[in-house]
DNA sequence: TACAGTCTATTGGTCTGATGTTTGTTTCGC
DNA sequence: GCGAAACAAACATCAGACCAATAGACTGTA
């Protein structure tokens, strides 16, 4: 195995056994690579494959340290690696979507507060017929995310940000295409959202499964 | 932005365009570094990053390419930062594979072919009461990566096998302090397959959920 | 004393150039 | 035509130099 790649498996071995923490501090560099017994250069591709999935956080100036390894920090990197591999399988990524939205909804039925309720109804104002087509798409984005997120998982979270952050170029379609877009996806919204507040997880997911599925239909027609 | 970062953001860019598409060769080290004006240890900072995302492949001697994006190098990826974040949060992982395994199943009662069958059936052989508990793991893992292969969704595919391999462990210390581990796992996978065979997408469901619960309830508990 | 500004040691950021290693291709003898 | 040797191309690694940002110590002033 070539040296750099040895210094990404101690580095992640490290992590793992405890020996480093989340929030801790990493060695110098140069002390770093003389304890690994590799170059500094060398050791530095290590470190910026580390961070660029975020396992590390490095600062000029200041030192290298361990991220908080949290769930959330998956998603960056999973959107960054899922950007690239757009277009011919956004089907597939529609269909995960609709096996995991409808059961995020459902779980968030019994979880969600009443702030998030409020929250959710927020995301319905100021828009009516006149909004654009890229203010819809934000709003719909943002109301499955404020979903997601009241399911309390900080996985299903990532998973589903980084799966549906690709999918936002779709919905500009749908939004271009289809008339009665604003119309048909508030009261989808109003719907979902009545269900929840009344923690009806059965009706929320079905309510959830029509809205994806409508998406979903329209692309199937559409490629 | 760091030089660094620039480059790997017109790597990636260069991608997403078209510009390279997956199986091309990049310019040797020296001349893209100077077209994208830095040094070539800065670039190789920037390839290793995307290498380990495998969105690059570097193979010395030769050159350095384009992958084929095909989801499945999703996992690997993914894997290496789920690996990171265990213990603490395994039960969120738990929690997405209820949602998403059961889904996967009804999707494989429809898709499912003969000669897969015969693989699921397959992994039941060789297995007893004097199996080992790392065998009995091994044999799980595979029963559940070859449902989810018979969905036939890549990203699905990507998304439980990395969420699954760091719930190995898990599966394990159920192994070692649960009595009758193998009867049960035998009979509910059993039932799983003759679900399938016959195409009873919601029964093949509802026997997973059962199934993966099991393991979670027990975990709660343990936890 | 408290604060603001300055200085400095530390640490990461970048570059250059040399050398080693691997791989694919070409050449040449048989 | 085939195989081995030589060659060229490309990545792998290293050493050392200098730049730039930051944190923390220091200092002067109110």
């Amino acid at each position: 195995m070539a040296v750099t790649d040895e210094a990404i498996t101690k580095i992640k071995d490290m992590i793992i056994s405890g020996e480093l923490s989340a929030g801790d501090r990493l060695p110098p560099e140069k002390e770093l690579s003389e304890k690994l017994g590799l170059s500094r250069s060398s050791l530095r591709e290590a470190v910026k494959a580390l961070e660029i999935i975020r396992v590390l956080d490095v600062r000029r100036g200041d030192g290298t340290y361990v991220t908080s390894l949290e769930p959330k920090l998956l998603t960056e990197a999973m959107t960054f690696i899922v950007d690239l591999h757009q277009d011919e399988t956004i089907l597939e990524i529609f269909e995960v979507r609709r096996m995991l939205e409808p059961a995020a909804a459902a779980t968030a039925a019994a979880r969600i507060t009443p702030q998030e309720i409020v929250a959710l109804r927020a995301t319905m104002d100021n828009i009516d017929e006149q909004t654009s087509v890229e203010s819809l798409v934000q709003h719909d984005l943002v109301f499955h995310q404020l979903i997601t997120a009241a399911a309390n998982n900080s996985y299903l979270t990532s998973v589903l940000d980084s799966l549906s952050s690709s999918t936002v170029r779709a919905r500009i379609w749908r939004g271009l295409t289809q008339e009665k877009a604003v119309d048909r996806t508030l009261s989808e919204h109003t719907a979902i959202i009545e269900a929840l507040e009344r923690g009806d997880a059965e009706l929320a997911r079905s309510l959830v499964t029509v809205h994806i599925s409508g998406v979903e239909h329209w692309l199937r027609q559409a490629l």
